[in-house]
DNA sequence: GTTTATGGTTAACACTCTGTCAAGAGTTAC
DNA sequence: GTAACTCTTGACAGAGTGTTAACCATAAAC
């Protein structure tokens, strides 16, 4: 998930691109409509949050010549801004969504996904790395297209490692999002799934583990093509 | 990365320090004012925590000194109130960012991380020293974008050369970063990991170790075109 | 040029963390 | 109730990392 981040306020900025950071996605951030502008033109992001009040150019003025641009890119609008009237315009204008501030970082992410899968139709829902392919919806995972068994918590490892690809995570994160935070296990047993994991994932004939050790740090779901992005 | 954390309850501290250390930082912890302000004056660190509601002395009264006294360590004010009147006024006294308890580790985190990077004058968390790229979020250095596998002292060596580009650091100023006060390993062993790092970095077809030695003094990361700006 | 102090490099060791297996407890399906 | 499956723990082997010591190279001082 990449999303180019347009406003001008340091601290809300920095504030998104954490929160969404925390989330798995991969962020750009500009404080400039001219530069958010010319860069999502360039590049395929997933979505645009995007601020009204910019310091060279209405936010509006960006909304309406992306898409005179023919950029298709869905664009959540941010604002301190609670008028209705104001959040018609914008949706108007070929938003597909609107969020005053302060926002909860929840909903934020909520629905950004939710603005990414309808772009993208229910395909978007299933989140590839080279042979493997995690279905977010059905909760099922295969190699190569071939269908693999895996247990509930093996899942849960493998989706949470495929949400936050790239992302190194702790094994305490681990614990977090597969137990409740009562009744945790010993941090040992992701090291267990993680080795029935790799196992399973390397039967098949084309098939390749990608989860990396860290060490000291825990593991990470690697995609063959990384392609950097400053 | 090192750090002060100055707050009397003993359980949020102990809890601070646990979240900190995980993530390979040094940690100080006082919960007097008084010996806050003594020891900030005195050491060289990265981030000053400072909680609002301390016994001896008002938070805001010991950044008010702090500063007075010139001493421009970044403060993040950790707070239980949450009122946005007392947020104004935090920042106002010169703060550089207000955390509201309970806070996520995350976001703890990152916020430490984005205030050190700023403060030290790095706008993005990826710091280029020609083909070297130094990347503060993920803790990942690549060399001409091939990735380099660093253990987590290497890193925490070439990650302080990065947030003090241009500066020569003597290795009684690596020691302090990289290890607590106590423990502390000989100066020998700063001798030890920049070999490594100059080898890892070297090992690149592109690589250029950039790290100059300062006879009698320490180590310094040079950018090769120091006059531009990423 | 010799001496002395400092830096560069390597090897060895202790230590920590990870990979794997197996056994047992707990669950679910039939 | 039984059998199959899943979850969890502990044990141990193996790999990766941190530190010291030793030795060599280089720069400064005389």
């Amino acid at each position: 998930m990449r999303v180019l981040v347009v406003e001008d306020d340091r601290m809300t900025s920095q504030l998104i691109e954490t929160m969404l950071k925390g989330e798995g996605m991969v962020v750009d951030s500009t404080p400039l409509g001219e530069d958010g502008l010319e860069i999502g033109k360039i590049y395929d992001y997933d979505i645009i949050l995007l601020d009204l009040m910019l310091p060279d150019m209405d936010g509006y003025e960006v909304l309406r010549r992306l898409r005179s641009s023919k950029v298709e890119t869905p664009v959540l609008i941010l604002s301190g801004l609670t008028e209705p009237d104001k959040k018609i315009k914008g949706l108007g204008f070929g938003a597909d969504d609107y969020l005053t501030k302060p926002f909860d970082k929840g909903e934020l992410v909520a629905r950004i996904q939710a603005i990414v899968r309808r772009s993208k139709g229910h395909a978007q829902s299933i989140i590839n790395t080279g042979h493997l392919a995690v279905n977010l919806d059905t909760r099922t995972v295969t190699v190569a297209g071939e269908p693999l068994h895996l247990t509930a918590k093996e899942y849960g490892i493998i989706e949470l490692l495929s949400l936050r690809k790239g992302q190194t995570l702790t094994k305490e994160q681990f614990l977090n999002h597969l137990y409740g935070g009562i009744d945790e296990p010993e941090l040992k047993i992701i090291d267990v799934f993680i080795c029935k994991l790799r196992k399973k994932l390397n039967s098949s004939p084309a098939g390749d583990s990608y989860i990396e050790t860290v060490w000291g740090r825990g593991y990470v779901l690697r995609d063959p093509d990384s392609a950097k992005v400053a």
